[in-house]
RNA sequence: GCCUCGGUAGCUCAGCGGUUAGAGCUGACCGCUCAUAACGGUUAGGUCGCAGGUUCGAAUCCUGCCCGAGGCACCA
């Protein structure tokens, strides 16, 4: 048995998560996390709300609330998504929290007493108006180089020129308008990641079975013009960590908080620390600490693309950096983007699907399929209305629900409703096992290596199988010669379903629940032996009942009125 | 501009040096009638982005170009 530690990107707090950025951290962290509980290993999985940074305070101030309160809620308005789209975090913390706090002063101590952090003297542009430092991208202006006019402080989106705020002419605030700007002294802390850059660089080599995507953009980082750069971990802000040295107060830092992609990544660890406060473990440590037990830990981190150098680098800076024995991530699994009808999701103008609006037109399973049988493992994906319709319908209603139904049915109907005695089974049988056999391991390999889409594809090819099988051996015409053969043909059939609730439940985990109440099933372990054994464990006079139809049809009309309602420019901020 | 990834059948993708390039969906035809008009079988469909090169042999390696996506360090 493994221990698996595995977290997913933590989701900002400032709205609703769109499906790209489900499928691209929570939803195959989820299927990893369910796969490999069901494969008897232990498995801490979780994730936690990213709370801290100027958005979340601007988000605040639109809602007219305190933004502690604000995060409050949104903090529980995701977790209630979360769990109806069958997200099974063992927590679902928050980077808020006391235990983060503690935590994230706590590494920043132990990073001054390395010598691995420096205070440097800098101007940046503060509002008067706003009363706040605001970040370069919170400062547009008219491009020095091209002239366009909505230049942003930090590059300009026209001209792509890399922009310094100062560089702007006509600059203005974009949360107030106010151009009553000025530079003004301010000091910070940076973390002295080119310090480590030799031994991060020969961390990062030494994984050689990481996605090219993790390491490539590692590499680049660490070697593009001069080299992995320090950086700043603090910022001039209300809303945050204090900044603290340990325990202490740390001279001139006042009023200063630590910048949010520092204290993120030690969430995953304060975390740990939130789900024993919470009740629900006993000892954190064995997860985190390699001198407590996490020597034997596998951790695996799941996220986008744009979350890889802060957890391929600044993260194991911090951890390395501390020179204790905290636990480093074993695998980085990084997707690319997931794209909407030809364009990109777009949170600001409300293009796409948002995980609350997809609940409410369809039940978790549906979207969890699809999403993950497209995951953007090798490149950029793309959701369809019509992809998404042919899809499902196809895999979900055809393939896997329509045979459950045509198999209790017809047992119903000749049977009765347990599972009948007699027959033998035959060629047709053993080909079956066969088949099986070489899928499900099959299935079990691409699991273990994370590889989404092609473990969709032989979970698919497993139902299929099932179809197969009846088709060749059609209990319906066996009947009339021979019923004791049908009968075995049926009981075949019925392990089946077993089998399929049993190794579909982490894409499915609510039609996996049905099949199991259907088939009165109180053992659910996985089939760990042989296929023939696996397919024997429903004996004869076993009850179950025939039940609703698994997935229904996404229809035209649907289809239809959803493309136009998807299309852009939702109404809320 | 620099870097990375991708460009394979109408669609979504696999294959990444070696027999006639594969799968699913879609289409056509046949079969079945237990089932959510579902299922099974057969079949059609491809100058493997373009142009060179290396090799006995390239979708697979190298070079250049074209197209798409992303990264380029304080947006989280």
């Amino acid at each position: 048995m493994t221990r698996h530690l595995i977290t997913s990107a933590i989701p900002y707090i400032n709205g609703i998560k769109h499906l790209g950025n489900l499928v691209g951290s929570q939803l195959p962290a989820d299927l990893y996390a369910r796969y490999q509980r069901a494969r008897g290993h232990e498995v801490l999985f979780l994730c936690a709300t990213d709370e801290h940074g100027t958005p979340a305070e601007l988000a605040a101030a639109k809602a007219g609330k305190p933004v502690a309160e604000y995060c409050a809620e949104m903090h529980d308005v995701q977790a209630r998504i979360a769990r109806d789209f069958r997200l099974s975090f063992d927590h679902f913390g928050r980077s808020s929290g006391p235990q983060n706090h503690r935590l994230t002063q706590h590494f920043a101590g132990r990073l001054a007493e390395a010598g691995l952090i420096s205070e440097v003297d800098e101007h940046q542009m503060y509002s008067l108006s706003d009363g706040r430092f605001l970040p370069d991208r919170y400062i547009e202006g008219t491009c020095p180089n091209c002239g366009f006019e909505g230049a942003r402080g930090d590059q300009c989106d026209n001209c792509t020129k890399q922009l310094d705020p100062v560089d702007l002419i006509d600059p203005h605030s974009t949360i107030s308008g106010s151009k009553d700007l000025e530079m003004r002294a301010t000091k910070h802390l940076f973390l002295r990641q080119s310090a480590m850059k030799d031994r991060l660089d020969a961390w990062i080599d030494s994984k050689d079975d990481w996605p090219v995507l993790t390491t490539s953009i590692a590499k680049k980082w660490l070697h593009d013009g001069d080299g992995l750069q320090d950086r700043g971990i603090t910022r001039d802000l209300d809303w945050g960590i204090p900044v603290r040295r340990g325990e202490e107060d740390w001279p001139g830092m006042e009023g200063k908080v630590f910048y949010v992609w520092f204290d993120a990544p030690i969430e995953y660890i304060a975390c740990a620390q939130e789900w024993v406060d919470a009740g629900k473990g006993t000892d954190w440590e064995r997860w985190w600490r390699t001198d407590k037990g996490a020597e034997d830990v596998r951790y695996t981190q799941f996220m986008g693309k744009d979350n890889v150098p802060f957890h391929t680098l600044s993260f194991p800076a911090t951890i390395l950096g501390s020179g204790e024995p905290w636990k480093l991530v074993d695998y980085i699994k990084s997707f690319n983007y997931l794209n909407f009808e030809g364009g990109q999701f777009s949170t600001s103008r409300g293009r796409g699907v948002f995980m609350d609006q997809a609940l409410e037109i369809l039940p978790a399973d549906y979207w969890r399929w699809w999403l993950l049988s497209h995951a953007p493992e090798s490149s950029d994906a793309e959701f369809t209305w019509a992809n998404f319709q042919a899809s499902v319908n196809k895999d979900l209603a055809d393939v896997l629900g329509n045979f459950v139904s045509r198999v209790t049915k017809f047992c119903r109907s000749k049977f009765g409703e347990t599972v009948p005695e007699g027959g033998d089974y035959g060629p047709r049988e053993d080909a079956l096992v066969a088949e099986l056999e070489t899928r499900l391991s099959a299935y079990a390999a691409h699991m273990d290596a994370m590889e989404v889409r092609k473990s969709a594809q032989d979970l698919r090819a497993i139902w299929v199988a099932g179809n197969e099988y009846l088709q060749s051996a059609a209990p319906w015409a066996a009947y009339k010669e021979d019923p004791a053969r049908a009968a075995a043909i049926v009981r075949l059939s019925l392990n089946l379903i077993r089998l399929y609730a049993v190794v579909s439940a982490p894409f499915l985990p609510d039609a996996s629940d049905r099949l199991a109440e259907a088939m009165h099933l109180s053992d659910r372990s996985w089939p760990e032996g042989s296929v023939a054994e696996a397919l024997s464990l429903l004996q004869p006079g076993w009850a179950f009942d025939v039940p609703d139809n698994l997935f229904r049809k996404i229809t035209d009309e649907e289809i239809a009125d959803w493309q136009v309602r998807f299309a852009g420019t939702r109404s809320e901020g």
